[in-house]
Parts: C-alpha cells; sequence; structure tokens
RNA sequence: UGGGGUAUCGCCAAGCGGUAAGGCAAUGGAUUCUGAUUCCAUCAUGCGCAGGUUCGAAUCCUGCUACCCUAGCCA
C-alpha cells in the first residue's frame, strides 16, 4: 500500500516541484503562546510540524508567540519544552515572536507612512459598533482620514507612553465594507502598560496576533505556516500584511487544519485552568488531565502518542475522535514493553480449605509473549486469596467459565486456573446480610502448579488473584469519566472529562514497591458492562497493570 | 441575514474521471496458563440530497440541505 499523503504533505510537494521557495528548505513552527501546559491537541500540531518539517528535509521552530503580556507566564514555558521534548522532537531554534517587537514596531510605522494605517480613538463601544454586524457594512473611523504626520506622532505618542491603556489603538486602514470582519480596519497594536517577560518595560505598545504573526513567519523564512480551522478567516489579512509589509517575494502561506476533539475529553484551556485553580485537580501534571504533562505521568509513551497522532490523520472537516482509538496506540505500544501485575479492583476474599494454614509458597509467572525477554516474575501463594468480584458468579450466566459454586446438591463447583499458580475448585460460599458475596471456599489441586507440567485434564478459565498474606493496598488513577458543567451555566453538562477517577485497589507487592503510580500503566481487559459516563455507574474491569520497562520519567 | 469552511461505514480517513485503501470499534472463528495478546474472516452496489455532462462520476457542472467558524484593544 503506498503511503498516503495528507493534504499539508500534497501542498508542499506542489510547492517543491515549482520551486515556489527555490531552493530554501520547508520551514515550519509550532507557536503557543506561553498561556497554560499543552495538552494532546496540541500533540497533533506539534507531530504535524515537527515531522512535516522532517519529512521533507526541513526545520521546525519552537515559537513562543509571546505578544500579550497581560495573559502569559513564565512558568509555562518549561512545560512546553519538556513537553515537545518528551514527544521526541527537537526544534531548530527556540524563538520568540517578542524578539521581533523592533522590527514590527518599524513595519506599522512604514504602514503609516504609506497611509495604510491609523491612529483611532474610538472606544471599545464605539469600535464595536463602527464594525458593523455581520450582514451590514461598518462604518469608517472619523479617525480614519488623519494626516500620516498626524498619525506618526500619535503612534510615537503610544509608544512613549502618553496615552493610557485603551485610549487609542494603531488600525490597519482596509476596508469597513468588507464582507470579512477581519478586513474591517483591524487593530494591529494596542497600548498595554504592562512588564513583558522578555522585553520588560521597554515597550507599553504591543502588536495583535494578526499582525505580528505573518511577520515572525517571514523574519524567520517559514514556508508553511499550519494553524487550525478558525484562523481560515484571518489568511487575506494574514496575506495583507505580508503584502504591505514588504515580505511579497515568497510570503510564507497559512495553511489550517482540523483541530482535534476526544470523545469524554474536554480539552479547553480555560476549562482545565479552573480544574487547575480549583484545586480539583492536583495540577498542571495530574495524571487525571488532558494535558501532555498528565498523560504521561499515567504512564503514556511518546510512542503511543505519536502513533494515535499519525492514526488520526489530517483534515480540513471538524471531528471527533474516539478515545478508544488513543487507548488502543497505548496498549499496542506498552504490550511490548511492559511486564504484568496482579491487581485486584473489586477484591473477594477465597479460602483455599485444603491448604495449610500459615503456609505460603512462591509461584513463578511466565510473562506474555511479546514481552517474553523479560523473562517471568514471582508471586506468592497461601491459604487465603483475593480475586476480583467479576470472577465469581454465584449462579452463572451461560458461556460463563470463571469461577462458580455447585449448581445442585452433590455437585460440583467450577475449576478455574489461578494465573502462575494452582487450579481451584469452587465449593461454596458465603454472603452477607445485603446479600453480598463475602467469602468464597475453593480446594486446590497440588497436581496442577503451573509449570509443573500437568495435562491431566483442562480448565476454560483462567483468573489472577493476589496472595492475602503479603498483598498491599495501592491506588491508581484509572480511567473514568466524569460529567463536566459548564463554568458559566451552573447545571448544563457541557461534556465529560476523562479519567477523573482514582482507584483503590489491592495488589502485588512489588506494583507497591515500585510506585509511584505514573510509573504504571493498566491494560483494559475482559468485561466493559456499560458506557462509563458517570462515575457512579462506572463498571470499567481492570485486572492487570504494568509496569513499564522504558520512557520511565 | 454577510463572509469563510466542511460533508466518503458507528468514529477517524484515503481517494483528485476508470468502477470505494487503511486504522479504531463491532462481529464470527482458530490458538491461548486471564474472555488479553496473536491469527484468520466479515463489515459502504455506496460517497449529504436532487438533477446534469460523460462510454464511465465520490471525483466535473448546476441547484439545494446540514453542520462548523466569524462581529476581543485574546491567540
Amino acid at each position: 500500500m503506498a503511503e498516503t499523503l495528507n493534504f499539508i504533505h500534497q501542498i508542499i510537494e506542489k510547492d517543491l516541484e515549482n520551486k515556489k521557495y527555490g531552493d530554501n528548505p520547508v520551514i515550519t513552527r509550532f507557536p503557543p503562546e506561553p498561556n497554560g501546559y499543552l495538552h494532546i491537541g496540541h500533540a497533533k500540531s506539534i507531530c504535524l510540524n515537527f515531522s512535516t518539517a522532517a519529512k521533507y528535509g526541513g526545520k521546525c521552530h519552537l515559537r513562543y508567540d509571546d505578544t500579550n503580556p497581560v495573559k502569559e507566564d513564565m512558568e509555562y514555558i518549561k512545560s512546553i519544552e519538556e513537553d515537545v521534548k518528551w514527544l521526541g522532537f527537537e526544534w531548530a531554534e527556540r524563538l520568540w515572536a517578542s524578539d521581533y517587537f523592533d522590527a514590527m514596531y518599524e513595519a506599522a510605522v512604514e504602514l503609516i507612512k504609506k497611509g495604510k494605517a491609523y491612529v483611532c480613538e474610538l472606544t471599545p463601544e464605539e469600535m464595536r459598533e463602527y464594525r458593523g454586524t455581520l450582514t451590514e457594512a461598518g462604518k469608517n473611523s472619523p479617525y480614519r482620514e488623519r494626516s500620516v504626520e498626524e498619525n506618526l506622532e500619535l503612534f510615537e505618542g503610544m509608544k512613549a507612553g502618553k496615552y493610557a491603556d485603551g485610549e487609542m489603538v494603531l488600525r490597519a486602514k482596509i476596508d469597513m465594507a468588507s464582507p470579512n470582519i477581519n478586513m474591517r480596519d483591524p487593530i494591529i497594536y494596542r497600548i498595554a502598560h504592562a512588564a513583558h517577560h522578555n522585553t520588560g518595560d521597554k515597550w507599553c505598545i504591543y502588536p495583535m496576533y494578526d499582525f505580528a504573526h505573518p511577520i515572525e513567519d517571514a523574519i524567520e523564512g517559514i514556508t508553511h505556516s499550519i494553524c487550525t480551522l478558525e484562523f481560515e478567516d484571518h489568511r487575506p489579512l494574514y496575506d495583507w500584511v505580508l503584502r504591505e509589509v514588504g515580505f511579497w517575494k515568497t510570503p510564507p502561506q497559512q495553511i489550517e487544519f482540523a483541530r482535534l476533539n476526544l470523545t469524554n475529553t474536554v480539552m479547553s484551556k480555560r476549562f482545565l485552568k479552573k480544574l487547575v485553580d480549583d484545586g480539583t485537580v492536583d495540577g498542571w501534571d495530574d495524571p487525571r488531565m488532558p494535558t501532555i504533562a498528565g498523560i504521561r505521568r499515567r504512564g503514556y509513551t511518546p510512542e503511543a502518542v505519536k502513533s494515535f497522532c499519525e492514526e488520526i490523520g489530517v483534515s480540513k472537516a471538524n471531528s471527533l475522535v474516539d478515545i478508544a482509538l488513543l487507548e488502543h496506540c497505548v496498549r499496542d505500544d506498552l504490550k511490548e514493553k511492559v511486564e504484568s501485575r496482579n491487581v485486584i479492583f473489586d477484591p473477594v476474599k477465597v479460602v483455599v480449605t485444603n491448604y495449610p494454614e500459615g503456609e505460603s509458597e512462591e509461584c513463578e509467572i511466565e510473562n506474555n509473549v511479546a514481552v517474553s525477554e523479560m523473562g517471568s516474575r514471582k508471586i506468592t501463594f497461601s491459604r487465603e486469596i483475593w480475586i476480583d468480584r467479576a470472577d465469581f458468579m454465584a449462579v452463572p450466566e451461560k458461556k460463563y467459565f470463571r469461577l462458580f459454586p455447585p449448581q445442585e446438591e452433590g455437585g460440583l463447583g467450577n475449576e478455574v486456573r489461578l494465573k502462575g499458580a494452582y487450579f481451584i475448585r469452587c465449593t461454596g460460599y458465603e454472603e452477607d446480610e445485603e446479600g453480598r458475596v463475602k467469602v468464597i471456599y475453593a480446594t486446590y489441586d497440588p497436581e496442577t502448579k503451573s509449570g509443573s507440567g500437568f495435562e491431566g485434564r483442562k480448565v476454560k478459565g483462567t483468573i489472577h488473584f493476589v496472595d492475602a498474606s503479603n498483598c498491599v493496598p495501592v491506588t491508581v488513577r484509572s480511567f473514568g469519566y466524569l460529567m463536566v458543567e459548564d463554568p458559566d451555566n451552573p447545571g448544563k453538562l457541557i461534556g465529560n472529562t476523562e479519567s477523573m477517577t482514582e482507584l483503590s485497589c489491592i495488589a502485588e507487592k512489588a506494583l507497591a514497591e515500585a510506585k509511584p503510580a505514573e510509573r504504571f500503566q493498566f491494560f483494559r481487559h475482559g468485561y466493559f458492562n456499560a458506557e462509563p459516563k458517570l462515575f457512579s455507574e462506572e463498571t470499567l474491569i481492570f485486572n492487570e497493570i504494568v509496569g513499564l520497562k522504558s520512557s520511565w520519567k
């Protein structure tokens, strides 16, 4: 099967063929604004930008889009870089949009001199009125026809700090009647008396995204400026700036693609920040968060995230990707690099009545085939063990071949293999006052120990267990779901966020010794009884937890 | 109601005028010391709808429809 190229690759190949950029290499950029942690949606953009550049022998820059000092925070820089590196990408250069403030200012002055920009003193409210609506044209600002000299002087004054925030702005003079609202004399510079992390107090005017971004791209020689769909309407302005500011020879081209949406996952930065600020989660890197840092702590591997990004493809169609695909990618990657640990999420005691009290023995469990080079591990078996509640049914349904008691007088209960240990046969069970299974009785067959070569008879079911004499309690972060309220409309559900659950379970001692939890990833396995929409209805059953062999952080 | 986008299986997504790739999910079956893994098999006479052009249309044309984005001194 021939490799399929996404539509961006196709554009690039055509450009390469036409020598659109001469012999210049393909240069892309990942341009986060440092105002939060990166999430899985950013991973899609990171993979796209970095691997596209690599594919065509070009390079990709990491560029901070730090043009608004009041919204940004250096705290995020470190995490952004860590996340990109963790994914396995290396930026050719780490750049700051703020380093171009001088060039941007010069460009703005040029625009004024060309009569293509003017200082406007309309208030925000007036500005909105003058802008018109989706269906009605806007009208010209009374300040639109100021002389070049006056504009120059005013803009100079803005820069010098003579005016307060909001008192005036610099606007591009384009067309107040344009059907594209972005072209109705957009603001390109605003006043903000705020210290900037990079330029300090040097500036009190800052360029707007629409003006800054094309200039940043052009200065860096970006050939393909990949962004998300909502900027489609901004492209005419992007091109306008490039043309008017003099970057018309081989201007970068903006290409838009659809951002990632995942089922049962809230990706909005604003919402994630609220969870952090509220203390709902421990932080941006809480394993329950869909941030790259959270996902990392949850035990996901960069390989898994990258293969996910490849699998979902790139297109312009709004989409909602099933979280099952991400989970598949994780399992697919992990199954070859991790070994298993027995974990019981919903424990029920089993007493092996013919096993001597106070005794215990060692059992060896082979690792699965994919991970067989890791050999085996040792666990213990004794008279009392824990198994998962789901591995027992008082009255078995059809085709249930795990543990169940005798179904008639004098009959036999079912016999199953305890993974790594013996066959046990259920002989009975007790319930508590509420009718819940409290303890299960069974007998084991000493002939059937794992590795003994016993071939006497077969059992259809194999279940896992932990030794009650030395198991340990462990808390793991689990996939689970919690409905999420719209912060602005209490009571209104806007979706649910993935994995907001913490589960207590008991596990092999080795697991606890190897804590913290982020070193483990568990496989979904066996039964999924219901749509796990609400935490209270959660019926996910995990029966394995596996330690990561590699990619530990 | 202006402008800009997008519609191909339950979910993603190839396809670019020559007779619908692939992945996820699902379902059957084989193997299995976990109902996992692995392995085989099934899964769009159909490409938003209606017309048209053509020997031939998901691909071209026309007209509809649905959904998304857009009226921040955010990015």
